[in-house]
DNA sequence: TTTTGTTTGTG
DNA sequence: ACAAACAAA
């Protein structure tokens, strides 16, 4: 038999179940090498957490580990910056003589440049480069309004997504057959679980790394958090949101598997049928808007607003308050056990991650950038497409993004969402003694009550004051 | 995926 | 005295 090599390049995608190169790779060469490029400058321009990197470190020895029971070697090496990816994989390819070069598309502009320039590489030394979509449900840019216009609004994006999805495209692929053992063996270039820290504690217990948990944590969520999702998910206190997001940013799970999955629980409903379910659907159309958002406006991935005429705005530069911010010592304690819960645990609740961007961007009027940044550098599950498109909704500098004058007020949706300050308490426990009527607004109006709390910091901001200046700084726009 | 201020309704 | 309803931002 004709010698075949096909080399798989792993990034986004740490998984062997439904992987589109993988597969066909597998499928059309008569052995697969697998490889995996470190890029640990490209990293810090990024902002990637060290919680992030050390998860995807830990999913990188659990693909390794289920690659081997196929007989696929897996290359790990270091490229540094995407620049050097092109030239690292071709080297590779030689000393290993691979005949062609499998990927899955990632859509970032640097991505898409780093994978173009390697495609046209390997095309110069005859190296076919076989290009598969996995990312997301549809290749972004293929989903176009009536004017052939990318949607900028979520409910008709949706709408129409529902309209054009097919069973099939939901369908996830096999893991490849084990192949013939190979006599290369894994090349690991260090230890891999040393090589990023992770500031988060508790990681391996709330996110174990590799497929087999991943999987295991899609399935109990289907059955039995989702039937309720739609009721809890908006309460931190309640583990009732999915809690998948650090899997899915890994691509050890993938979109397919989540959507299909949820689509069998609700006998092929995508809008109809059982209410949790469709909530949580929903909102994986959200991952999935702004990813083709990020594609098709690569503006807002290159530090703009997506909203030209917000890029004008008059933001504070307040360094004390941007680290009362990130400290949790803001003295709203909704906001502070949230910021505290992201630095301590690598992952903060959905509905936290609004209240706090809009307490920065809105009552703080600090640049949307910095707090976008800071989530980066701490998030699990930090997402270029979704962080940056939560970041903007709650700036209102974005896509579909609330009306400048919607603002929460951080003291009622303290109230709403953690009626009892159950949540606060666990995370500030400065507020542990107070009941769940006066945990929301600790210090009261008048001295005597900050008795009650003397390790617990006055309020960084006036509520109703900040909102008037924000109000004003965005009217100021219009003119 | 809202808040605030004001008016109107209820006891 | 407080809740519900509504307009405006």
């Amino acid at each position: 038999m004709q010698h075949n090599s096909g080399l798989v390049w792993f990034r986004s995608d740490l998984r062997v179940q439904d992987n589109p190169a993988l597969y066909h790779a597998s499928q059309q060469c008569s052995q697969v090498i697998g490889v995996y490029l470190l890029f640990p400058g490209q990293w810090k321009i990024q902002y990637d957490s060290n919680n992030k990197l050390y998860f995807w470190m830990q999913n990188l020895k659990a693909l390794e580990n289920e690659l081997s029971k196929l007989n696929i070697p897996l290359i790990v090496a270091s490229a540094e910056s995407f620049s050097n990816a092109p030239a690292t994989l071709l080297e590779l390819s030689g000393k290993h003589h691979c005949q062609s070069l499998w990927l899955n598309d990632e859509y970032g502009v640097y991505e898409q440049q780093r994978d173009d320039d390697t495609e046209r590489l390997f095309r110069h030394q005859s190296i076919p480069c076989h290009r598969y979509h996995q990312q997301t449900l549809f290749i972004p840019g293929t989903l176009r309004n009536k004017q052939g216009d990318y949607f900028k609004v979520f409910t008709p994006f949706k709408k129409y997504l529902f309209q054009q999805i097919t069973p099939e495209q939901t369908q996830p692929l096999p893991a490849p057959v084990q192949q013939a053992p190979l006599s290369i063996k894994h090349i690991n270039p260090e230890s891999l679980e040393q090589l990023y820290k992770p500031t988060a504690s508790h990681i391996d217990d709330h996110w174990p790394a590799g497929e087999a948990a991943a999987q295991n944590s899609l399935d109990s969520f289907l059955a039995g958090t989702i039937e309720e999702y739609h009721n809890q998910r908006d309460y931190p206190s309640i583990a009732g949101t999915s809690s998948l997001s650090p899997w899915l940013a890994a691509g050890t799970l993938s979109i397919r598997q989540c959507f299909h999955q949820a689509l069998q629980a609700n006998h092929g409903e995508m809008d109809t049928g059982n209410k949790g379910i469709t909530t949580w659907i929903s909102e994986l159309i959200w991952r999935e808007f702004y990813k083709h958002i990020l594609f098709g406006f690569p503006r807002v991935s290159m530090h703009r607003a997506f909203k030209p005429e917000t890029e004008q705005l008059q933001w504070q530069t307040n360094p004390s308050a941007l680290k009362a911010w990130q400290e949790g010592r803001t003295g709203f304690p909704i906001v502070d056990a949230a910021m505290r819960q992201l630095t301590t645990t690598g992952w903060m609740h959905n509905r936290l991650r609004m209240i706090t961007a809009m307490f920065l961007s809105k009552n703080l009027l600090i640049d949307w950038r910095l707090g976008e940044q800071f989530f980066m550098e701490h998030l699990i599950d930090g997402d270029l497409a979704a962080n940056n498109g939560g970041w903007q909704w709650s700036a209102s500098t974005g896509t579909d993004a609330a009306p400048y004058f919607r603002m929460f007020n951080p003291t009622s949706q303290s109230e709403k969402f953690d009626a009892s300050g159950e949540f606060i308490r666990q995370w500030v426990p400065e507020l542990a003694n107070l009941d769940s009527k006066r945990i929301h607004t600790p210090h009261g109006d008048n001295r005597q009550m900050s008795l009650d709390c003397p390790d617990y910091p006055l309020p960084i901001v006036d509520h109703k004051a900040s909102r008037q200046r924000v109000m004003d700084a965005f009217q100021a726009l219009k003119s």
